[in-house]
DNA sequence: CATCGCTTGTGTACGTTGTACACCGCAAGA
DNA sequence: TCTTGCGGTGTACAACGTACACAAGCGATG
């Protein structure tokens, strides 16, 4: 059905992460997909998502701005090759087993991860997904939901449900930290007093009653962890009685 | 403690949203907030995100390309404006009263409105949460919790903990979604066997044979609506458990 | 040792983006 | 009638991603 294009595409190029694992092939080269990863994440670390640009990323490794394109197809490649890197840092004891605890724990550290690399919740989602150590997380996971009985559908949509609440959450509590920072506002009380004169606006404007009530009585609103954890064990608790582990 | 600024900086300016409610200023003008909104979301729902760019906004009003910045900060401004508008389309009746029907069908609604809008994956997520539409969303399920006998806490997180969810597993559906599509893909069983190359080189190293077993067993992987609702569902369960409700 | 060819880095160049800034016409208030 | 200022225009710039032609160095082959 699918047409074949020209012969050429059946020579299958190796792809970024068999490139990736290739003991170094050229001892004289100054760059390797490993000095690309390592300096675009310092980078973005130390800057800011933004901040990573091929040009600079190419300054940044005193190189001219067209060299990175010889070992990485693009920018989805780099964001690709970034959040693999940084997701080694992921690291749940062996000893851990129980379904519940390993979840809970990939998920409290995925949280630290990504405010650690705040960047992490601005790359474009597309090629986030599939690279080898991305999917070796999901498969310690996938792991230790297996010997659970349960069909591969609920064991999916279990492992898939965590994640997708992870990444939402951390996702807009970056969102929100950076708003904040980016007004010049420190953290809780003096935020929520000196509002952005559109939120003064909206939320004066009395129309979100229930909203302004609580949103100022929640004490623990400058304890994200706290709501985070909530969060997660809400997921937890939900799975085990759905799927009655 | 915060430094004033000029005096000038004491004129506040009325925000986007004072702006957008004004009763039509001048009735001879051409652009409008509303019609700067309207043509925007038409753009991004015809030809993605990628293609709302302020000259091409700007062709489809047909007015010049700098016109729309007398009424929109920048291109952020426009985004809250984007999302704002589309938000409106979330109608939960006034007869479901229920927390849990509330939450859900809020959920399930705002899935739908993401599919159908699929830019709304990819604005960056820093100005998207405090438009007036979004807030009124936030008020009406805020205040199906109160009544409750929470604390301002547990309401806040119980709400965030769906939305969360929500944002992500919606965000990751259209991330795998338009991944298919761009790799020419139809749905299903055919995408999955013809795998990316990057994605066969991985799964056939062996090194996932948990991930690799179960996701091709898992049967509904082709009904993501089937496993966003499991995961609602789930976050609901552990929210009535965790609070006694 | 000479030569070839492949890999890797360089230089230049193009089209597109967001947006600053100066300008100008026109409706409304004096 | 004159002035004021709002709203649309036109030009301009710096920065972006990346295509493409080229060159320098190495390994294999003669």
């Amino acid at each position: 059905m699918a047409e074949w294009k020209k012969d050429e595409s059946r020579i299958v190029e190796p792809s970024l992460w068999e490139r990736l694992e290739r003991t170094a092939p050229a001892p004289r080269t100054a760059l390797t997909l490993e000095r690309i990863a390592a300096a675009a994440v310092e980078l973005a670390d130390r800057e800011g998502a933004d901040a990573v640009t091929m040009r600079r990323l190419a300054t940044e490794l005193g190189v001219a701005p067209m060299a990175a394109y010889r070992h990485v197809s693009g920018k989805d490649d780099l964001w690709a090759l970034m959040i693999d890197r940084v997701s080694a840092e992921l690291a749940v004891p062996d000893e851990i087993t129980g379904w519940r605890e390993v979840l809970r724990s990939f998920a409290v550290q995925t949280r630290e991860l990504m405010l650690r690399h705040p960047w992490m919740g601005r790359v474009p989602a597309g090629a986030v997904q599939l690279t080898p150590t991305r999917m070796a997380v999901a498969e310690r996971q996938l792991a230790a939901l297996v010997d659970l009985g349960l069909d591969a559908d609920a064991m999916m949509a279990a492992f898939r449900a965590v994640t997708s609440y992870v990444q939402g959450a951390v996702q807009s509590e970056i969102a929100l930290r950076e708003f904040k920072e980016q007004h010049g506002w420190g953290s809780g009380a003096e935020a929520r007093q000196a509002l952005a004169p559109q939120m003064n606006y909206l939320m004066e404007s009395g129309r979100y009653p229930v909203y302004r009530t609580y949103s100022l009585a929640a004490s623990r609103k400058d304890d994200p962890g706290w709501e985070f954890e909530f969060g997660v064990d809400c997921v937890l608790d939900g799975i085990a009685r759905r799927l009655g582990i």
